[in-house]
DNA sequence: CAGGCGCAGATTGTATAAAGTTTCGCCTGT
DNA sequence: ACAGGCGAAACTTTATACAATCTGCGCCTG
């Protein structure tokens, strides 16, 4: 309660501190900071950000409008647990959406953002380089986000915020140990088809690129028994 | 919406009060009760459901995430009023999705889907009769979701419900007076097709549904003026 | 008489306090 | 010793009160 005293001419940050929850909580989630089923109490964020319970919950309502938090009545806000069966769901929408985007993005494309698109690859590479697994989950979402900006397709952009979100919980919670680093190369070679306009590349190379996001998953029953248990007296 | 339990984004259950205000207030915009533009007052709405500014406030931020009403700050909530650009994204993502949920839907038949859906002619048919209106747009738009809950994909449903949503608005705002009526037959030939689990007639039909509705559209500039202005100035 | 300024009413944004519910620990009875 | 129940603490949920902001009308000034 001590952050916020400026009377009058303080605009900018008062204008939405739910924005920062909100997008403070999503990026946590996204980089593997922030596990699933992980409980988030509302006291606990709002003394993290400095904000009222009521900022709190609004952002965390929204979150779960996303899909990225499961809010149980009297209980409490999660952060969520997609099941398999959530996991094939996202990935089918995905392999509808995102080639339909990549195709928008292509009639939409010009100088200024190819170099958006390559400076985001460069960052990309170097977060591999580093060995910054976090960044380097984030930044992979990152880029489908970006195509999808690029498309100007709001109401797919906003289909696909959401997937991406649940795909980051799925990737960590289904993901098989033995596969190498994700595909920086398929990105790269997305942008290149994009770049050249060419519509049938990229699609393909899009979908064969979630293909293998999706086969590298092992999508059977969760790791913990008792998750096991609730999925099944649950439904 | 009682074929989904899973604590998503859409409606538990009607127990809920805040579910009560969102679903009465979606369903006066369905039917066109409540038309573009209205201020939806916190107070107002409160008094009607005898709830406090609190739950109405939950529930109407719910409704600006499905993108059919706008909050503006400090200024309070209002019906949302879609651009014609909106219109076009709404139906091109449209034209995307329910071709996929129809052939799902074909994956999910049975003899109680297709009598629920052949119930569900019925009422359309009876509503068209009887010159109701409203009836007729909320369910006409009931039928899509109604194929959607019956494809069992989550996501697709939740998509599509908030693309149901703004079709509403759209159709109020940009549909041309000299149309006919709008074809339950092709609704009817939709459910013949799921029965027949013929795909390929049956998404080829919902395709040229879609596009009917889109054709009967005038996606120029709004009626009003005003509106007019908005959008110029606005962007 | 036109245009700008300012005050008042209303409405939303935020915080705080009261109420209800769940959960965990402890105690008692068998 | 263990099962079951009672009770307290913590949390969420809901309501209310306060503060900030915006709109509209009236008044004053040029």
């Amino acid at each position: 309660m001590a952050a916020k005293s400026r009377p009058k001419s303080d605009a900018p940050d008062a204008s939405d501190r739910v924005s920062r929850i909100r997008e403070g909580v999503t990026a946590a989630i996204l980089e593997h900071r922030l596990l699933p089923g992980t409980k988030l109490g509302e006291d606990e964020i709002g003394e993290i950000y400095g904000a009222s319970r009521t900022l709190v919950r609004t952002a965390l309502q929204q979150l779960a409008h996303e899909g990225i938090v499961d809010i149980e009545k009297n209980r409490g806000a999660f952060v969520a647990r997609p099941t398999p069966a959530d996991a094939r769901e996202v990935f089918e929408a995905r392999r509808l959406i995102e080639p339909t985007i990549v195709d928008h993005a292509i009639d939409a494309v010009s100088p200024a953002w190819i170099d958006r698109l390559q400076r985001h690859l460069a960052e990309e590479r170097e977060a591999e380089l580093r060995g910054d697994a976090r960044a380097s989950v984030r930044l992979s979402g990152d880029f489908h986000r970006l195509v999808a900006e690029m498309s100007g397709h709001s109401i797919y952009l906003g289909f696909l915020k959401e997937l991406i979100a649940r795909s980051s919980l799925i990737i960590l919670l289904y993901r098989r140990h033995d596969t190498p680093a994700c595909g920086t190369d398929h990105h790269a070679g997305i942008v290149a088809a994009i770049r050249k306009r060419d519509s049938g590349t990229a699609r393909a190379q899009m979908l064969s690129h979630l293909n293998e996001i999706e086969a590298e998953l092992f999508l059977k029953d969760p790791a913990a028994d008792e998750l096991r248990l609730a999925d099944v007296l649950g439904l």
